[in-house]
DNA sequence: TAATGTTGCGAAAACGTTTTCGTGTTGATA
DNA sequence: TATCAACACGAAAACGTTTTCGCAACATTA
């Protein structure tokens, strides 16, 4: 491979030292305006670009920054880089994307990886295996290092960093009072194990709308759904209690599709016996059918306020950082899973 | 903040050299036990790791490629960015994510970026502006710079460097053939504008199954959809004609699953009046009614062939090297939008 | 003519590594 | 005692930049 053009090489075509070089390119009125054009011609010719490492090396700042995200198939992640990704553009930042796969051990290998120079700061949206084990050294260690750091999405309550969290408790009261506003009398809701963080804020919402509505507390229609065994028949028993519910919220979109196809099976009529709603408005939602009334959670908006939060950090390293913890707010998308509206017929 | 710790400090601390310390954190029998144990232990207890930008300087490799993809809310991609994901790690690499947001300018943005040392190797999939400009100076260049380039998915057949392609004739093929044996007589296509090369490809097959069957090829089956209108509108159309179709074939899964929807709305019956099949087995394909059959385009197996060819490149490069066209062969997954099968209740 | 100012360029340090090639000291051997 | 290894370490180059400073050569001014 023939090796890219360097000041060196330049230098040594004129006979002119590097530092003539590098003052020519950058207009340098030091440098004779003969000289000038000529290595600038010289250099446009052979499409000569500055090495990024070297500059970095010397600036002691990449104009990257790290992202550590679980799992990269998954609607709402993707939106939410696609909000980093937006915003980094038009402040001149790249983004380095890292799977930690739901893995501790990996999220920890990632975040040395980034921590050696090559980025100037770190967003992480923590792994549940991390959630579970409780050890956050990693996200200590880090910020004794001085680099900058943002939790989104899955954050650590005892980690004082800036965070951008979604309104899960509020999001989850939307959801619930929606369905006790259309009629339902037992509601059940569709929710993850308790350590992870975001399902049980969904549910905290959801018992606080009971409460105000003077609803009763029925542990049987609190489905924890272990992902590890069938998910299907883990919701068909929620259909066979002896007072099954008429209204269910599912704490994401896969539980409230999937909710939706055990009624279908279960002959039961979608919202008329039983009401379904999701949370998340991912690819899915507005092609069930009937299509699913959902909470929006705006991963995109919540993507730029994480990358902006941490823009703002790294710009103010020296001075004394207050975190801040910004909260996004949630919206219902009404659609018809929960609605009883004629069906549509064209013509 | 507190600076990162290195060599300098660490020989300051004890007064020797920076060789010195190089040495003895690397174990060598060049520097006398009681100093290696010493700078060991204080290296350790500062947590030293060496930066990256200064080892990525000196050996002129990064260990790190870049990845270019047209926009990241997409699950195949995804998909593919998981099997690239999974080999990096495997390989001790990493994985720089950019998007192209499908824009020619933001695709060669991004080159040009990761093409200045950031990066060992680049792997694009096109976007959908370049393949209508059919501008590829930046991948001339790229190569021209010897930088190991594979595309994949999306390809530029006059571009010589490595591929990676899904199977899209034979998939087109496979889906169009199946139609025509669960006994649909006039078979729809719902594809895209002739610029995005894996649509027409689709076709391709799609035609190709026609002929190997005397059926006649109807242009009026043909539907190009224009993704800056509304969508159900035009497959509506479809319906409307004087002897519309019993069986479409969509090239993708979001105009298969608007068009059972749109069936729905004109009160046809999937698959009794109308069978339905999509391309790409995503996360929508399961989660309509009836559930859609489609093409599997095995987009995690896509990913790792693809790093494995670009590896392959980086660590051959001085070689005289052969580019390959790898092709990823495609599968039927059989769901319920093209079988008629007696619905399945519980109990 | 002497002092001063301007122009045009180069040397060198700095960023943080690794590695090759000394080199001074010690101890053993001839 | 002179010679030679072995040992333990340092100097310096290299990767590719940017930038400060210094210094000639020439021009201008008093």
């Amino acid at each position: 491979m023939k090796s890219k053009i360097t000041l060196k090489k330049i230098a040594k075509e004129f006979d002119v030292s590097i530092s003539t070089v590098s003052k020519a390119l950058k207009d340098s009125h030091e440098i004779s305006e003969e000289v000038r054009e000529k290595i600038k011609a010289f250099a446009a010719y052979y499409h000569y670009k500055p090495n990024s490492l070297a500059l970095n090396l010397r600036n002691q700042k990449t104009k990257t920054i790290g992202l550590i995200i679980p799992e990269i198939v998954h609607h709402f992640f993707t939106k939410v880089i696609s909000g980093i990704e937006h915003i980094a553009n038009e402040k001149g930042y790249n983004v380095m994307i890292c799977l930690s796969n739901e893995s501790y051990e990996k999220e920890i290998l990632n975040m040395d990886m980034l921590a050696n120079g090559i980025v100037d700061g770190i967003i992480v949206s923590v792994a549940k295996e991390t959630e579970e084990k409780r050890n956050y050294n990693h996200f200590k260690e880090l910020i004794n290092n001085g680099i900058p750091l943002v939790l989104f999405d899955r954050v650590i309550d005892e980690i004082n960093c800036n965070k951008v969290i979604t309104d899960d408790v509020g999001g989850g009261y939307l959801a619930c009072n929606h369905l006790i506003n259309i009629g339902c009398k037992r509601i059940a809701i569709l929710t993850t194990p308790d350590h992870v963080s975001v399902g049980v804020n969904r549910k905290k919402g959801y018992i606080k709308a009971l409460l105000e509505n003077n609803f009763p507390i029925d542990e049987d229609l609190v489905l924890k759904i272990d992902e590890k065994n069938n998910i299907e028949n883990q919701i068909k028993n929620l259909f066979e209690l002896t007072s099954p519910p008429d209204g269910i919220f599912a704490v994401n979109e896969i539980y409230a599709a999937t909710a939706i196809k055990v009624a279908h099976k279960k002959e039961l009529k979608v919202p008329d016996d039983v009401a379904i709603m999701g949370f998340t408005n991912g690819l899915i939602s507005d092609f069930t059918s009937p299509s699913l009334t959902t909470i929006a959670q705006h991963g995109f908006t919540m993507g730029e306020k994480t990358l902006e939060l941490l823009l703002d950090e790294i710009d103010n390293q020296d001075a004394e950082y207050k975190c801040k913890t910004e909260v996004i707010k949630t919206d219902l998308i009404l659609r018809n899973s929960t609605k009883k509206i004629p069906k549509v017929i064209y013509k």
